[in-house]
DNA sequence: CTGTTAGCGCATTCAT
DNA sequence: ATGAATGCGCTAACAG
């Protein structure tokens, strides 16, 4: 048997209602339903209902050209930074009617146009984009269609884009002054990609917030990881703990996961944490809060972020507002037990 | 300025190729394109290139009945259980060209019906879901609507729907066998709620395997939770220590966050795991290898199971499939550090 | 307040 | 091999 799907249309309706199908549709229709007569409209509702009928939103929106779907792109949904993000943004997106078409880009090139372009071939009304990089051709291309995009997490120089983030340098200055606070002032940082604008950013402040405690920065107080994975996070803290001949009493690092990565190599060559080395970690993603020991780190609040992103993209759907760049949202540190005084 | 699609439409095309848009669509479609002279195929591609033509799926869904859009259904993302199912349904999907409508019900009856409405109405072409009940009623409405539906992680009694799952029975009996071999007889079961086929499933497991050991099971070795969550599972595991009045030596948890809240009342009483308790956990969700301990749990192949699951509904997209109902994956046993002999 | 008409972008049947 | 015509289901502009 073939699959037929037994539609109930705007014209059945029509029919057995014994009006025309344009006033079912403005009966139907909330928007429009005070142009009919209530007693019609009610009759139409009654018959609808009956009937079992369901609008065909795609036909819709070939209309109204609003499919009343948002396309997000996440690197990768497995990474648990973004569940939340994605929670949040449904969550907003639902409130107004919208759904999220969700899609794991992997930060890859190919995969990542793929799915652009089936989703632009799917008319979305617009993106939410928490992947740390977006081909400047495909960024120029979304422009260009005039489909709102907003990017989360991250930003781009130039602000051509708006973006919601939190502010890094703040966030990061909070790890530093809290490590400070206790008493060290050998502080490393084992910093994220520097292409990456998190990564830069996070470094940035690393320096900054140093230069504020009065503290230097040598070289051997930085490690950069090519990707933000414990392993490059582990590969980092090694050099650093080698590097700096001994000396560091604490780490900041440039997120959760690079701070795990430290954990190792501390179990690795029985350190104690924060004994031994203090670690701060960025982000607050689940579950740090039941390693051992439980993970001081920046909190990130990614649910609000991906609401706020998507009450953007909401926003924007009537068109552009001037003068809109960066939203950043407020970091706050939670202090856990990854962190205490420096030893000796 | 109001937000105006510059869509390039096969007309334009067709228009700058000299041709009738009927032949750029069939010029288009890999299906048709042998119908079609190939040089004239070739001019068409080149000019469709040249102006930056986007199909219109959504246009073309009209036609064809066909939105190549899936809906999925998940409790809820946040929830670490999910986010590889997720991935391994999109990785399929994408292979064949569809995208993934993703929605988070929070086991919600209204939220649920609404999602499900909604994506009703966006014409998916087939739904997954991964929540632990759907409304008997959605089920049907969405069985008569002609749409393929696939059951991830749960199953229905009947079999009146294709469903993806791990055999839960073999998987607790993994478990069991395992603490059994380590000397464990006392053995309790910190169980899932029964009204869910998961719960149900593994408790009825836990009996079977016990039984086939040759290990009573009585009254005080097992508790049911409402929720599959950590309090839930700390308050069972509590109970279950109290009331065995301390000879209890290993447990084995519904799933692994009841498992971590069987962590927390160790640690709350200043009690070893696994010196004190053996505690075996399942799904195997991400980090729970970074616990301290380390836990022992059943490995679920969460990725392939929504591949596979993704495969069916793509299967399905041909038409009903005969004497289809369950497909089991095998679990696996992952050996950590939470389990060990038992004490004394 | 309601019927009529047209068309969104595309695929497809029927001619030619 | 291609053009012409039709309609998917719905909304919107225009009459009346």
């Amino acid at each position: 048997m073939e699959r037929v799907r037994t539609a109930v249309t705007i014209r059945d309706v029509a029919r057995e209602a014994q009006v025309h199908p344009g006033t079912v549709s403005r009966a139907l229709n909330e928007q429009t339903r005070t142009l009919v007569n209530p007693e019609t409209a009610e009759r139409v509702l009654q018959v609808a209902e009956r009937l079992g009928y369901r609008p065909n939103r795609i036909a819709r929106g070939l209309k109204t050209n609003r499919t009343y779907t948002i396309g997000v792109l996440i690197p990768d949904i497995t990474n648990p930074l973004f569940p939340p993000i994605l929670r949040g943004i449904e969550d907003r997106l639902l409130d107004e009617g919208y759904t999220a078409l969700v899609v794991n880009t992997d930060n890859d090139p190919v995969r990542e146009r793929t799915h652009v372009e089936a989703m632009r071939a799917r008319q979305v009304d617009g993106f939410i984009s928490a992947t740390a990089r977006l081909d400047r051709e495909l960024l120029d291309e979304v422009g260009a269609a005039d489909v709102p995009l907003v990017l989360v997490n991250r930003s781009l120089e130039d602000g051509s884009v708006p973006a919601v983030t939190v502010d890094d340098r703040q966030a990061i200055k909070l790890a530093v002054d809290h490590v400070v606070g206790l008493g060290h002032s050998r502080i490393g940082h084992v910093a994220g990609p520097q292409n990456l604008s998190t990564g830069h950013r996070r470094y940035q402040g690393f320096k900054e917030a140093m230069a504020a405690a009065g503290l230097p920065v040598s070289e051997d107080s930085v490690r950069f990881c090519r990707t933000f994975t414990e392993e490059e996070g582990a590969r980092a803290c090694a050099e650093l703990l080698d590097a700096s001949g001994g000396e560091l009493t604490a780490i900041v690092a440039g997120n959760d996961l690079l701070a795990i990565g430290c954990y190792d190599v501390l179990e690795e060559r029985g350190l104690s944490c924060p004994g031994y080395l203090s670690i701060v970690g960025y982000n607050d993603m689940p579950f740090v809060d039941r390693l051992r020991p439980p993970l001081t780190t920046v909190h990130v609040p990614q649910r609000e972020i991906g609401a706020v992103a998507a009450d953007l993209v909401l926003q924007l759907q009537g068109g552009p507002i001037e003068g809109l760049d960066e939203i950043l949202l407020d970091p706050e540190l939670v202090v856990r037990e990854s962190t205490g005084p420096p030893r000796g």
